[in-house]
DNA sequence: CCTACCGATCGGTAGG
DNA sequence: CCTACCGATCGGTAGG
């Protein structure tokens, strides 16, 4: 791996365990092994890091993408595209922790991003839930697009936050691992508010 | 109002927006509107304004507490708790955004106030849906505990970011508030996720 | 509650 | 990619 990725890789981590603020680009270098002025080359600025480090994650998110619009689109795979969903974040919990320190941090910079970069695909979903809810599988009062926004928000911050969570769980010793446990439920919550029962 | 409950005042606002470690004492004293020694003698550190300002909003959490357990064991109004829930972090949303924070910046400090905090009453919520769920009124295969926990966090990151999620939403210049929508399907959500269809 | 001041660390630059 | 260094700001203290 080249050493700009290794910057890339260890300021994500730093960033999402301690915030933009609360990291120094002397930590940074310190993870990756070289000097402080030899990162700035790599990249101009701190600025420039956080932007590009944002933007690692975001092109991540693209990959996944097509292949969960496609299954969206095609068969409304309700479970599919919540997995997709839950996998991405869950595959590095960093990535939630990053986006949600973002629109906590940068609220313009973000609200910016998600029009761009968000909005396009949840207009996608909601209007597949629009034609479900026509023909009468999806709840007549859901509002596609709170929905489809309230969903996608309640992953990522119940991953940015899922370890923290454990703890209100009761300690059953042997109990499944609190994370799937939290995974699960948000499934279920997610999809049982949006289909009508079939009964 | 004194000069200690003002610091606390600017100091939520501004680690709100900003963060704790990207919010310096000399902000604090400026916007107070007093020099930084004296903030100083007020708080004998910055961690201490962190945990004082942090005990500020538990405490006011404390005061709608016992209410609301009230109205959640007496006759289980779902409705009425989830309401006192969102108007709690509404009323102020930086008490939520302070929270979320400090989830990210000290989970394991966080997870010790929410052991002795949060755990207690989810507990008696649980409690109260199992025995629902027991009757027939909530359904099945709701983890309960997992359930409790996870519309909690879903109401407070979803008030934490509320702005942002408004940039997401097509842009009807005569509809509802963003704010109002994001709410009523938050509250939709947990509640047909809970219970058993009527039908 | 203030003035005056401290050492440490910050992001970033010069120059090679 | 390094050494050497910059001014600015950080949290905090002394002393009144």
């Amino acid at each position: 791996m080249d050493v700009r990725s290794q910057i890339l890789v260890e300021a994500i981590r730093l960033f999402a365990a301690q915030g933009f603020q609360g990291t120094s680009v002397q930590e940074i270098a310190d993870a990756v092994g070289i000097r402080k002025p030899s990162l700035l080359y790599h990249f101009p600025s701190k600025e420039a890091l956080r932007q590009c480090a944002l933007d690692e994650i975001l092109s991540r998110w693209n990959d996944v993408l097509p292949n969960l619009l496609l299954i969206a689109t095609r068969d409304q795979r309700f479970d599919k595209v919540m997995e997709a969903l839950t996998d991405f974040f869950l595959e590095d919990p960093d990535r939630a922790r990053v986006v949600m320190r973002e629109m906590l941090d940068r609220p313009e910079d973000m609200q910016r991003r998600i029009i761009t970069f968000v909005r396009p695909w949840i207009d996608v979903i909601a209007d597949q839930l629009e034609k479900a809810k026509a023909k009468g599988t999806v709840q007549g009062d859901v509002d596609t697009h709170a929905y489809a926004i309230s969903v996608v928000n309640m992953v990522v911050a119940g991953v940015a936050v899922i370890d923290n969570l454990g703890a209100a769980l009761p300690g059953d010793a042997g109990a499944k691992p609190a994370r799937e446990r939290y995974v699960r439920e948000l499934v279920r919550i997610a999809r049982r508010s949006l289909y009508q029962p079939v009964s």
